[in-house]
DNA sequence: AACTAATCGAGACGGTACGTCCGGTCTTGCA
DNA sequence: TGCAAGACCGGACGTACCGTCTCGATTAGTT
């Protein structure tokens, strides 16, 4: 019952807080400041998210439905369009310096590290088991491989890219695309008699 | 002139650093803590180092006169043993919470990112350009892969298993040399006439 | 026109009010704690009262059509009652805090100042007046005192009383009532000639 | 050891306090307003202050050695001094909307309350029982009064004056000392046989 | 043996963000 | 229109931390 909360006021934090991460990073970002460019007060924010990095994550992360991914035909192919649609979600100018800060922050609180695990692990992996089971389907793959180390190898090099090496992503989708197919492809070498 | 630093001091500095960052993790590390933990006064901690950033790199990120990883003859091999460095270098207890950490501030100062620049990515690449150019010599290659590519396929998927999936990392080592060295021999379909 | 106001509010605002000012005093007075305890609506409050100074006015100072105050055939005798009428105002377990925070706001307020004034000062002042007049006319005066003096001779013991000594005022308002008389009826010593 | 509190931080942080009050009074006094004005941080502020009353209480009620009052020689004019001291104090800028304001936050803090009552109650309480000692001794008063009555009696009617009448005392220290001199030497009626 | 100069522990300092709390206003849907 | 529920803005509170600074007390090397 009572007043229902206004969806403007839910905007205005979410498009603010992706601005001044955009202007300041996710250090620089202050609640006040938050509050101050949404035009709003701080009690609206903390209504709805009870810490910074709630309020962070559900700015920065932006997680829709997401689609499932087309079938491409190829297991070369949909594993491209899943790094790049990776990339996408990272480069975003709000996501880039939010994720790091967040996943620094997990050490913090429980609550975070579980909603972090859930959706780019979880949702992540889901996505990966499929593809890999198309793969399998078409006779591309004997054996379904280990989801948890195709996730490492689909994620952990856009993660380089962008927060080791700072350089920008392009062709990153279609080069790790085609190596890992490759190597998942390959016949390990048998073990010796 | 005057009176010489005190060593004792120094360490104390480092093992106090250490210990904080294993138990209350990169967010919940207190210069005053450090301080009071290691028996000493701020002023110490600021004489050596000009910001927090700076002490837990000294203390976290262990970077002795990396000895040039041995040659064990095959691509797969010298793979296997750089991607069980890196995991042992980011498993020490300290660095887990510090390289994240370290990581996120990055965006706040510059003087960081070229330390953590020089120390990750040049300092690797540069392992990982005389690692290929010996596979290219024994024949394994044909040509000298992206050395960008292949760093961010080395040390990727061990960011992704350590930070995002939080599992040990047993085992990786051998399954990512194999898997890397696989996608780098695997000849690249030739373009259709 | 619509809906007339519910009595059975009015009742409950007053009671939750002077129950929590009983309880919790006047700085810790919420207006969410009443509405919660009176089972109301804030708005219910606001429509009733400007302020939260207007709601404990209303509810802790207790002024009915004041009854005049009775003729007791004497100076001390009257004065005795109107203290002592005072000290039951001030007694009362809601007033007792209340008295204070008001007039602690009322520098804020110049409406809550009238307010207070009209109810303390004039309509003590009108009885004073008349309990003087009275004892002119029976002689036990030869000259009208002061009434503001007088007041302040009447109410100001009781305030340093309650509220400095926070002591009860048992016995007070005889007390007060002769020394008064006394100090009045006291010939002033003659200018010297 | 350590470094020692700096004794300008000190005058700073009472001066601004002061100041503030007479301006804004104590309902619109600031902790981060006093800071600002005194230049300091408030941290400065709450190492010597557990709470905005302790801080108002130290900067409002100036309560030096207060010297012991003088022996005028009479009763009359010992009351006289004593009441006009009081008046002083009160009619301080800074502490006329403070002590208000502290009073009601009596009830918030045991603290405070104590503060208050060994301030105002027992160094006033004593000055009083001098005072009437001295009258015993002269043979202007065959018993010692009940102090507690007296102190009413004494500091009542200023707190009126200034706090419900809100009328500049002038006058008032004379007026008091010959009414509650008159009232003190008057015999009490013998109770009849 | 005195002097000089830098170090040391302790802790105060300015500044800034945090998350909480309240006062007074506004907005729902029900009666 | 009244009412209960509760969201909203604004702004103060007291806490915590960073990096700087100031003490008095060491502790070398230099006169």
């Amino acid at each position: 019952m009572g007043r229902p909360r206004d969806s403007r006021v839910d905007e205005a934090i979410l498009t603010a807080t992706r601005e001044l991460l955009a202007h300041s990073g996710y250090a620089g970002l202050t609640m006040d400041a938050v509050a101050e460019r949404a035009g709003i007060g701080k009690s609206a924010i903390y209504r709805r998210y009870a810490t910074k990095q709630d309020m962070v994550f559900a700015a920065a992360i932006h997680v829709p439905d997401l689609p499932a991914s087309p079938d491409t035909g190829t297991l070369e192919g949909d594993l491209a369009v899943l790094v790049q649609e990776i990339v996408d979600h990272l480069t975003a100018p709000a996501a880039t310096s939010a994720v790091l800060g967040l996943l620094a922050d997990i050490g913090t609180s429980p609550d975070l590290a579980v909603h972090f695990h859930q959706t780019f692990v979880v949702r992540e992996q889901a996505g990966i088991r499929g593809l890999l089971e198309r793969a399998v389907a078409r006779g591309e793959l004997r054996t379904l491989p280990d989801v948890s180390l195709v996730h490492a190898l689909v994620t952990g090099p856009v993660f380089t890219t962008l927060y080791l090496q700072h350089r920008t992503p392009d062709g990153l989708a279609a080069q790790l695309g085609r190596l890992i197919a490759a190597a998942l492809t390959t016949e390990p070498a048998p073990p010796r008699p």
